[in-house]
DNA sequence: AACTCGGGGCA
DNA sequence: TGCCCAGAGTT
């Protein structure tokens, strides 16, 4: 078995539940909520979502939400207040533009405000079911780490994990990678003594903070 | 490639 | 206080 095999298996063990904790009901939710998921955690941004989507559920709906009363939910959360004009940007060219749907194409995703590479990645996985990785700071970091990539740039890891991972688990994958650089393989100080990969990690030792830091 | 945006939460 | 956070856009 490879070792990107091993390191997959032991992952998928230790993260079993690889769904996004995203919660959304219509890929239209998921596009907003991971749009606000950057530099914030998604436990954070169910709390915003959660007010926002039961009163403004749809497209439609939130189309009409006046900007600033848009802007104290983000606000509520210590988002970036771009955030609140890309997403009302977003809902009047999906409705001028597509219809009201959100379309199921990167460069259709990347081309609306406040959609990256990384996000339309997130809703081609998780709402149209289309394979692909998306590279955010900590899977760039891990993957770096184990070896599984060598660069600085999320475009070109991610071609390099879409290489060595099965397709089916690139989905998986995403979050598996997500969670362990979360608690484990943290930017700083990483958990090395307590990580299931360890055996497998060209960096555990170089990493392995010192027992006596404070 | 470097920089900015931005505030709540937590040590 | 200081540092961190599931990025994107502009220069």
């Amino acid at each position: 078995m490879s070792k990107t095999r091993k390191i997959l298996r032991i992952l998928a063990k230790t993260y079993p539940e690889p769904e996004t904790a995203l919660t959304h009901e219509s890929p239209f939710q998921l596009l907003v909520a991971t749009i606000l998921s950057a530099q914030c955690t998604d436990q954070r941004v169910n709390i915003i979502t959660e007010k926002l989507f039961a009163d403004y559920p749809t497209v439609w709906k939130m189309v009409t939400l006046p900007l600033p009363e848009l802007e104290k939910y983000i606000r509520s959360a210590g988002l970036w207040q771009t955030k609140a004009s890309n997403i009302k940007k977003t809902c009047q060219r999906l409705i001028e533009e597509h219809n009201g749907e959100v379309p199921a194409d990167q460069r259709a995703l990347m081309a609306l405000p406040g959609v990256g590479r990384k996000t339309a990645n997130v809703i081609l996985a998780n709402a149209f079911q289309i394979p692909a990785i998306a590279v955010d700071t900590h899977v760039l970091r891990v993957a770096n780490r184990l070896g599984l990539a060598n660069s600085k740039s999320p475009d070109h890891t991610e071609e390099q994990l879409m290489k060595i991972i099965p397709k089916k688990d690139w989905a998986d994958a995403h979050h598996w990678l997500i969670f362990h650089g979360r608690k484990i393989c943290k930017a700083r100080k990483p958990l090395c003594h307590a990580c299931p990969l360890r055996d497998l990690c060209p960096s555990s030792t170089a990493l392995e903070t010192d027992p006596q830091e404070e």
